[in-house]
DNA sequence: TACTTTTGTTTCCTTCATGTAACAGATCTG
DNA sequence: CAGATCTGTTACATGAAGGAAACAAAAGTA
């Protein structure tokens, strides 16, 4: 589990930090809205907890930033007991959860476990690709065509997903090489021939309408 | 907005009434857990409100029954400022949010505004997970299938857990290590494996369906 | 402490994906 | 058309990935 925690106040900051390491969580620390609201942006966290009132950016002002910058990570406000106004604005500005200081750590424990147990789905963005009859589910691996499965290797897979990225537009035989295998295209090798034969094995053999096409010295299309 | 109050003692329950309908919300109360129960069951309630110690059937109970007939509305605790215990039950019970009394009114209108809000998906912090013919009860740690109980480490749980809320949805080895093992995929290890192993022993043999399925090179997927 | 349960490692074996090579076929250029 | 180049197809070696079992270590319990 992996935490971004922003508070001023040092004390407060180190003994959350040692009681959530306890568990044998890797805490990232802040201690001013700035520099946690950048890390916020750059890092990869389970959630995130800040303190409301922060010298700089409030814990407000920042969970309204990382939204509007597209970060869904859940994220658990620390306030004041008597900052009611605080606890308002928060909800409506989109917090996940909040607390009240002064507050039992189990509690806050069980409320961080519940926000990271949020579901994989609503923080995976829908991924599907279509073209043609074809579709292309990004989360489950699954290719169908005209109704039936068709089950490919990691590496076809790939492959077809770069297709269905670019339709109509004609891939170079470098560029699949880049995007696909990850290395520049040395010519000492045929490999994407032969996975674009693979794919067309899978994808095209028994269709009325083949859908990867050559373009002699140019590379290949997916079009209709 | 449809509001259902469940509190016992009559003067709190008079007063919270008159505030939320000078809301222009749609009340209805009642005053134990067995009535309140009977209500949320039949009902469709954008939020229930409910005390935690009441006469015949807590909070808590009622929650969870709720919980397991499939009803998810979101749920507000009531509690006294002191039972800290209560509050973490009810929320590994699967309540939403709770409040400690004595609150000010206007932050219980601002919560119950923030849950009627959330979108289903993140209200439902259920503690009863279902794929399949698999119930998993995260509170009691029971897993059954097909009417059988099945004994889980606490590994294998958290394993399972991950699985039920990402079902066909094909899960990495380095996505499964980070949310169920906590720690950044090394290659040097194949304890996946093995609890892949440990959980289809306990959890498809013998069943006419498998569950569990490799995609090799790709991961693992839960999936009829 | 001794015992049990849970967890993780090691090892061996099997399966499958990948990339190479060889060659056949297609396409282009002059 | 002829030669050169590019592409398609197949077979195959290799190694990576996965499955199963036994073993060792760690944690929990009486």
């Amino acid at each position: 589990m992996r935490i971004l925690l922003i508070e001023d106040e040092v004390k407060t900051l180190q003994s959350l930090r040692q009681g959530m390491e306890e568990q044998g969580w890797n805490v990232n620390t802040a201690t001013d809205g700035h520099s946690g609201l950048r890390l916020a942006l750059n890092g990869d966290y389970d959630v995130i907890i800040s303190d409301v009132t922060m010298p700089g950016l409030t814990g407000i002002q920042l969970l309204k930033e990382l939204r509007s910058s597209g970060v869904s990570t859940p994220l658990l406000l620390l306030t004041a007991l008597s900052d009611t106004n605080d606890k308002i604005e928060g909800l409506e500005a989109g917090a996940d959860d909040y607390l009240a200081k002064p507050f039992d750590f189990r509690e806050l424990l069980a409320r961080v476990k519940a926000l990271a147990r949020r579901p994989v789905s609503t923080t995976r963005k829908e991924s599907v690709l279509r073209y043609a009859d074809v579709e292309m589910d990004l989360g489950s691996k699954m290719v169908v065509r005209n109704g039936k499965v068709i089950l490919l290797t990691p590496r076809e897979f790939a492959l077809l997903e770069f297709f269905m990225r670019s339709p109509e537009i004609v891939l170079s035989k470098s560029e699949i090489a880049e995007k696909v295998w990850d290395v520049n295209f040395d010519t000492g090798t045929n490999v994407i021939e032969v996975y674009v034969n693979y794919l067309r094995n899978k994808l095209d053999k028994g269709a009325e309408k083949k859908l990867i096409h050559t373009l002699f010295g140019q590379g290949y299309v997916l079009r209709e």
